[in-house]
DNA sequence: GACAAATACGAACGGTCGTTCTAAATTATC
DNA sequence: GATAATTTAGAACGACCGTTCGTATTTGTC
């Protein structure tokens, strides 16, 4: 539970009265985000379902675009340290790639997040509309992308992966891969979504091999 | 222009005022829809951009959830006109396929819905909402993903791909790759957005075809 | 052109939205 | 334990939400 985490955080350094109730609010409001979007994030519900009154929520932060650039951020959080930290334990190569993939997969239903990943939420609600919430949406985007394709190159610095391969690119067809688990999983609700998707991402990285299996009909990846 | 189009349905069977009105307004709310997700599709807005009055736009839908599933129904039209029957021009096979790819990427701006795909957007808006909303949105991408599949079938039959291709994780991997390019063109403004979509959509079909090209490191298609 | 039907308007409804105040309660500091 | 600072509550704000209702206007039919 988060409780017992923040519990933990508590035991390193004191968190104010302030900051405590900042977090729990955080963290009813990732949930909500998750489920219903970041429209639905309003300070009136969000406010009951932490027990504050609605001024006294709203005192923490200076708007609703300041609650939602807050949220974006603790999601953000949450995926480096379930996603990209969680891979670091993985030997660099091709090995750390396969932890990447499967744990982007299932870092928001590891999170308890019941709604799937707010990360992804936001790109598809502020990519039309201009403003600092969508500048970070970017910014987070961004980084995230450039860390996957530093986890490529070092694909081909072990010598697993050609020389010539595009980690950029490759890095656009990986999250193509967990866009369409997701819609899949979360809308579709197709049981062998997650099953869809390994087979997809190991045909992508038979490809990039530098030793590839052999050649078969039989053995077509898309089969 | 829509206008041209409506009155050219005009000279067919002459729509009642009411059907004319009704049409205009899904426009409109199909272009908001696209701009800013189906939340953000409010009466009054609606209202105020189509120059009717709140009430008199309201009674040509019963609700709220009717409007919202008449835009989607509006939308899906529209995609299977654009995408679909527009591909069927093409002989079947790969180049029915490489068609359908491609009318997929475009239509919407095509279409002039500055916005995108409303169809994707209220896939990522309803995905956790349950609801007859939701179950109009899975009906759509359901029929969407098995025109796919059947045109990837086509290929199949013509002898271009494996016999053992499994269509329906092709179209698994090219809904992938298109919401991929839905993310880097639209939220990261990737100016090359479109052409790492075609790469990666020209990897699969290599790799599916009976006549691969010959592989060599210096053709590695992720690169 | 009369008459019925379809269509549009305007006002109002209870609710919720984000936000702003002031005052009370709680927490931290000495 | 007094004092100051931080944190919360409560009431109120104008604005907009989806929806209803009665009435006016427009449309189609004979």
């Amino acid at each position: 539970m988060n409780a017992a985490q923040r519990l933990a955080d508590s035991a390193i350094r004191r968190l104010s009265k302030g900051e405590e109730t900042r977090a729990q609010i955080l963290d009813v409001a990732l949930n909500v985000a998750s489920e219903s979007g970041f429209e639905a994030l309003t300070i009136g519900s969000l406010a009951e379902r932490t027990g504050l009154s609605k001024s006294g929520l709203f005192a923490h932060f200076g708007s609703k675009e300041d609650l939602q650039i807050a949220v974006l951020d603790e999601g953000a959080r949450r995926v480096t340290e379930r996603v990209f930290m969680a891979a670091l334990n993985e030997p660099r190569g091709v090995a750390r790639l396969r932890a990447l993939f499967g744990n982007w997969l299932v870092w928001s239903e590891n999170c308890q997040l019941k709604g799937g990943c707010p990360i992804m939420a936001a790109a598809f609600e502020f990519d039309d509309r201009p403003g600092p919430v969508r500048d970070t949406v970017v910014r987070h985007h961004a980084r995230m992308q450039s860390a996957m394709a530093r986890t490529v190159d070092l694909c081909i610095e072990t010598g697993e992966f050609r020389p010539d391969t595009d980690s950029r690119q490759y890095a656009f067809e990986i999250f193509g891969i967990a866009n369409a688990y997701y819609f899949s999983h979360r809308l579709m609700r197709e049981v062998d979504a997650a099953q869809c998707a390994f087979k997809a991402f190991e045909r992508l990285v038979a490809d990039a091999l530098t030793t590839p299996a052999v050649r078969s009909p039989a053995a077509n990846p898309a089969a």
